[in-house]
DNA sequence: AAACCGGGGGT
DNA sequence: ACCCCAGGTTT
C-alpha cells in the first residue's frame, strides 16, 4: 500500500539525513516547547543562537516562568513576532500553576497553553511525548499536497485539519516522534518551495504530485494582501546639559504592533494618499516638534539624519529619521515657548528614557530603530575621535 | 474567514 | 520583487 511505503521510506531517509539541531540533543519538553515557538516562522539558522542564548539564560521552565518580562523580550530581539515570547512566558507561568512545573504529558492540557496551537501541540505531543498526534505546519502541508496531490488552499485551516486526520492514519506505531520531524525534514530539505530536489527525495516513486509533473505548481495558496504603506516621521532628540550624550526613546504600548518595544519617537504623517510622501522636511519636523512639546520637552530640528524601512506582515513603514535638540526649559521659556503642558504629560514621559549605547542592552528593540540608533552612536563616536 | 503580528533568507 | 518560513490569536 503507497501510504505504508511512504512512512517507511521516509523513516529510513530521516535516520539517514537528519540534522543535529541543539533541540534534538534532549528530550526535555520545555526546549522542545521553545525551540517549536522559535521556529515559528522563522527559519532553523536563524533560530540556533537565540535558542543557545535563551536557554543558557533560562535554564529551567521555572526560571522562565519568574524572569522580568523585558529580559525575555531582550532575548527575543530580532527575531520578530514579539507575542511569540510573551505568550511563552505566560505559557510557562500556566505550567508552574496548574502542573507544577512540569509541561503535562496530555494533548488538551498542551493545547490549553498560551501561544500553543493546533501545530505546536502536535509538535510536543510528539516530539516530547512520542505520542501519535499530527503537527501539520507549512513543510508538512507541502509535502502532502504533492505527494497526494491535493489542490485545496492550503491557506484555509479546514485544508489543515484534513491533513491532520491524513497524518493521523500515516504516522507508524510508536514512531510519531521520529515520523513528524522526518515529514518537516523532508520538507525543509528536499521538498523544498521553489526547486525541490526530487531526484534525490525517498519517496519520489509514488509521489503523485511529481508523477504528474506537477509539483512546481503545487501547494496551492491564496496570495496574502500586500502591505499598506506608511509614511512616519522620527525623531532622534540628543540630550543637551544633564543629558548630554544621550538620546530620547520611548516604550511602546503592552498591546498591539511591537508590544512594549522601545523605539525613537515617531508619528504617522496622515494626510491624503500620496501627500503624506511628499510632506516637507520642515512639515515633518514641525510635526514632532509639536508632539514632544505636548509631552514636556522642547526641541529644535538639526535637519535630515537618514532614511529607513521596516516591512511587517501587514504594514511597509517608510521612516524619515531627523536630528534634532532637546532645548532647556529656561531657553524655550525666554523663546517663548508656553510648558504649562509639561507637568499635566509626566506619566507621558514615564513612557521615555534617555539613553547611551550601552543602555541599549538593558532595552529590547525593534531591528529598524537599533540600526538607526547603532549608525547614530557610532558616528558619534567616530566624532570625538 | 480574514486580519493582525517581524524579520530574514532564498530565488 | 516576491516568496516562504517547524503559526497563533483576535475579530
Amino acid at each position: 500500500m503507497v501510504k505504508r511505503f511512504f512512512s517507511t521510506e521516509l523513516l529510513e531517509w530521516y535516520e539517514r539525513s537528519k540534522r543535529d539541531l541543539p533541540w534534538r540533543r534532549h528530550r526535555d519538553p520545555y526546549y522542545i516547547w521553545v525551540s517549536e515557538i522559535m521556529l515559528q516562522q522563522t527559519r532553523v539558522d536563524t533560530v540556533i543562537p537565540y535558542f543557545h542564548r535563551f536557554i543558557e539564560r533560562f535554564p529551567t521552565l521555572q526560571e522562565l516562568a519568574e524572569a522580568p518580562e523585558a529580559d525575555v523580550l531582550k532575548l527575543w530581539e530580532g527575531l520578530g513576532y514579539y507575542s511569540r515570547a510573551r505568550n511563552l512566558q505566560r505559557g510557562a507561568q500556566q505550567v508552574m500553576e496548574l502542573h507544577g512545573g512540569q509541561v503535562p504529558n496530555d494533548k488538551l492540557a498542551v493545547a490549553a497553553l498560551k501561544g500553543v496551537g493546533p501545530y505546536t501541540t502536535g509538535a510536543i505531543m510528539s516530539i516530547a511525548f512520542n505520542q501519535p498526534v499530527p503537527a501539520v505546519d507549512g513543510n508538512v502541508m507541502r509535502v502532502l499536497s504533492r505527494y497526494f496531490l491535493i489542490e485545496d488552499d492550503i491557506m484555509k485551516n479546514a485544508t489543515r485539519a484534513g491533513m491532520e486526520v491524513l497524518i493521523e492514519q500515516l504516522i507508524p506505531e510508536g514512531r510519531a516522534s521520529d515520523f513528524n520531524q522526518a515529514l518537516m525534514e523532508l520538507g525543509a530539505l528536499v521538498c523544498t518551495p521553489k526547486s525541490p530536489h526530487c531526484l534525490t527525495c525517498p519517496v519520489m516513486m509514488h509521489c503523485e504530485g511529481r508523477l504528474a509533473g506537477m509539483e512546481l505548481q503545487l501547494p496551492v495558496k491564496s496570495k496574502a494582501k500586500p502591505p499598506r504603506p506608511e509614511f512616519r516621521t522620527v525623531a532622534l532628540v540628543e540630550g543637551t546639559g544633564r543629558e548630554a550624550g544621550r538620546v530620547l526613546v520611548r516604550q511602546r504600548p503592552a498591546a498591539g504592533l511591537l508590544a512594549s518595544m522601545w523605539e525613537l519617537p515617531h508619528m504617522l504623517l496622515q494626510e491624503a494618499p500620496g501627500v503624506a510622501a511628499e510632506a516637507t522636511d520642515e512639515q515633518a519636523m514641525d510635526l514632532l516638534i509639536q508632539e514632544l512639546a505636548f509631552s514636556g520637552l522642547y526641541t529644535r530640528p538639526l535637519g535630515p539624519y537618514m532614511e529607513a524601512e521596516h516591512t511587517f506582515s501587514h504594514i511597509h513603514w517608510n521612516l524619515r529619521v531627523y536630528r534634532m535638540e532637546q532645548l532647556a526649559a529656561s531657553v524655550a521659556a525666554e523663546a517663548g515657548v508656553r510648558y504649562e503642558a509639561a507637568a499635566a504629560l509626566e506619566e507621558n514621559m514615564a513612557r521615555s528614557l534617555w539613553i547611551t549605547r550601552e543602555d541599549m542592552a538593558l532595552h529590547a528593540f525593534p531591528k529598524v530603530f537599533l540600526t538607526i540608533l547603532n549608525r547614530y552612536f557610532d558616528e558619534r563616536e567616530q566624532t570625538y575621535k
